[in-house]
DNA sequence: TGAACATTTGAATAAATGTTCAAATAATAT
DNA sequence: ATATTATTTGAACATTTATTCAAATGTTCA
């Protein structure tokens, strides 16, 4: 019994097993892009994306536009604006969110792409 | 009371809203283009992901690279197969992964670039 | 045939998540 | 100050999800 089969992991080919283990990124980098695609990830955070993709817009706005809750619209602007996906400014009663850069645009198409080809 | 009032939706600039909500697309698309991002959403699932964006893998391997249960990377193979992101094929006893295509070596390398940034 | 191996599947559980409602801030205007 | 409006927050709930273990398929080889 050796040391593969204790940790119950077995091994068919161990030069490319190696190979691409040393490849492999350290932990919190996987940990980190799966928070990104987490915020990305719910059908209520999409809208709201690919509504601020077009336009910046205050809550109560883009509540309108997305058709549901204040409250809820709120709650799941919190989740990408913790995931630096939006940015937001202040002006006077209202708080206006935009995407906060270039990357979010692009990530929205190319998921877009990826269902709609 | 209006209508706004009623569905508790209040409108601050009715021109923008109408401007953005026509731009909008379907219900599906939204829920489709979710689900995608869902399947990378996950440590495990990004993890196998970016093995197989180095090389073509079987299960035991791939469990190997990752260092995870056999069980466990094949039901997140699972989830990720339902969505096309990868692709398969048998070879003897074994069962090859690799990336369907390339929009999710594009997707990976994005998030990967907003992150460590 | 039966044994050994690679993978998939199902059930069970604990943890995480989306949504709602009500209450709490924060900013403006009367 | 008080009232009104815009947004945020917290608690509660139902639902979804990741993981583990054990059992079930398939496939090859003796």
């Amino acid at each position: 019994m050796n040391k593969e089969d204790v940790c119950q992991i077995k091994i068919i080919n161990k030069k490319k097993v190696d190979r691409v283990k040393k490849q492999m990124i350290n932990e919190t980098t996987y940990q980190k892009m799966a928070e990104t695609f987490k915020a990305t990830s719910d059908k209520t955070r999409l809208k709201i994306l690919y509504a601020l993709s077009k336009e910046e817009l205050c809550v109560c706005d883009l509540s309108a536009v997305v058709g549901m809750s204040i409250s809820l619209v709120s709650h799941q602007l919190r989740v990408i604006r913790d995931k630096k996906l939006v940015k937001y400014r202040k002006e006077g009663k209202s708080v206006y969110y935009s995407l906060d850069d270039d990357h979010v645009v692009q990530l929205i198409k190319m998921a877009y792409d990826h269902v709609t080809e």
